[in-house]
DNA sequence: AAATAATCGAGACGGTACGTCTGGTCTTACC
DNA sequence: GGTAAGACCAGACGTACCGTCTCGATTATTT
């Protein structure tokens, strides 16, 4: 038989109230107790929908964070990446960076989050960054014996590194210095 | 003033036993009082010397771990570049492998960690690369025009790319694959 | 006016389902919950028809334990008395005295239980007891000054309070001392 | 080594307040959340000391109680003994009454409170009667070939039934008749 | 030597949050 | 309209650790 539907109701209040916490105290401090109550629903709810406090935040993140991250795609790839490179330091230096930090934090000792993360947030972005350099390579802008995922990782991984590790600063200045040197082993020689 | 000095049996089993259990069962599931209950030892007296879980935990991760981690030196530079980049590779796919990433996630919450691990652990680290990269630049390697950090964060931040994020593969292939583009681009033309 | 009839397939499996969960966990492990999962029922089916579980357990007890409690009455009033006495001891000593005994301390802390509990199952045994009193009287056996519930609950009394409160034994043995007592102040003298 | 002292205060904290909110709203309703915030304790601090809401309560009931039922025993056995049948229903009648009985129902379901309650409460008071029958024996008032026990319990026993099981009244009236009933059969005759 | 002072182990304390459980209500789809 | 299924809000359960705080016992220095 059936049984009474799933609340949406509740869905976007324990998605939202989720949100709403994360933003304000971070990840760490969030707790399920706390999202309970702010959202005015039983603990049990957000049990039986979500795995734990990281599946509940990267869900949370994610359908919050979604309509602020559409990376424009046009002219030359060579220029589309240095500024999808800039675009990305931008969103990290702010509000929304510190979230992204903690949940790759968190997802270290979850690979609930881990995988969550990667396929809802990452990949998608990975995938249109594999789109650009593809084009770069069929334009003859790029060199056609590199494989595109170690590319992508040189280019980007920077961004990561000094937002996650190091904590060094992200301006454009090094983006363009840091893009500069990676190109350059990218590019078809001579051009 | 007077009073009893620092008990440093207790400051060895403290540590040791901090590592033992996170080696066990990870750095999330560590717990001060199980520390104290391994180590036996008084609650108070972990709180006394380190700041947090955190802070003890990196103290114990770099004495277990110092030892193992000596990146040789020799050769020229860009070999040696290469070579480290294969031993760190090598380093994070193991054991310690996981603690580095707990505790880099554990970071991402809690400045101490971030801190203590940048200071005592990743900067002397960084230090060894720069004198490496310097080398190679005096040596007519490496162009002259490039800033060492840069340089070596193009280097060596997909490693932890893969090995944070992604969590992609970190085989010497790709390692070369990688250290050849970046090379390509930090090398002198036509050398 | 419309409507489906009560099902009264769904009020046995009910009333079975309690009896027996009851039986084998104990009225206090009893749960409303595990009632409808065990009848194949849905919670507010219950609910509708009942006050509570007290009010469910209860009914389910009586309907259950109805057939096994029918106390014989026959020879003097003396007699019939001490025989009822011995067999409401046997009873109680038996797998339904638990079942009575966690009734009769749920009803302590709610009134719609003990109301149940005694109109349902105390009183129409306490009725039978008074008419072979009455009988006693009339026989001219028992004294006539003396009020029948007073003389019922000296009989009866402490074969409930070893039941309930301390827990000793309630052998025929102690039936017959106790019942010898008080029959002598109740009796007519120099009977 | 030693560690910490128990807290008087907070024992002291809790016991009172778990006397208070029981008194208040019930055995049934106290609840060891509420003692915690009561009385600015933490919950583990009670399940430290504590078997569970039934030791808890019914030590914190001893504590408070035990100074309002001291029973005098002064002159004749049989008068004695009446009296004190007055004082125990005139005690049940009022506000303690309702905490005992909530406390000897929980019994039924939870030896540990049964096992409290019997020894900590009943018992003392018992061995009390049992003097005062064993001085009416001595001084040739009573059969000597009576069990005190037996005699106690057909003496005492309507009063606990009326309480816990038939709700009748208690008056004095009610305990002269009874009383008169099963003194008469444990009086020498002609005494 | 005695007095002083800091450290140690043990462990109780007030708290927070956990994840589970049950209670009683409400909704939905089927009969 | 009654029913089975089951989601919902509410809130207590007992547990695990947190970081702080006594305790007494144990060293070292300083008088």
């Amino acid at each position: 038989m059936a049984g009474r539907k799933r609340d949406e109701a509740a869905r976007q209040a324990i998605l939202q109230s989720t949100f709403e916490l994360m933003r304000e105290e971070g990840f760490s401090r969030l707790s399920i107790e706390g999202v309970a109550a702010c959202a005015g629903v039983g603990k049990a709810t957000i049990y039986r929908w979500w795995a734990g406090k990281g599946a509940l935040a990267v869900e949370a993140f994610l359908t919050a964070a979604e309509p602020l991250i559409a990376f424009p795609t046009s002219g030359s790839a060579r220029d589309d990446i240095v500024r999808q490179m800039r675009l990305l330091a931008e969103f990290y230096r702010g509000p929304a960076g510190r979230l992204v930090r903690e949940m790759i934090g968190a997802a270290q000792c979850d690979a609930t989050i881990r995988t969550a993360f990667m396929s809802d947030f990452l990949e998608p972005r990975r995938e249109l960054a594999r789109a650009v350099f593809r084009r770069g390579v069929a334009a003859g802008e790029f060199r056609a014996d590199v494989d595109a995922d170690v590319a992508i990782d040189a280019l980007w991984s920077p961004i990561y590194y000094r937002f996650l590790v190091s904590g060094a600063g992200m301006e454009d200045a090094f983006i363009s210095a840091h893009a500069e040197i990676v190109l350059r082993g990218l590019m078809v020689d001579g051009v």
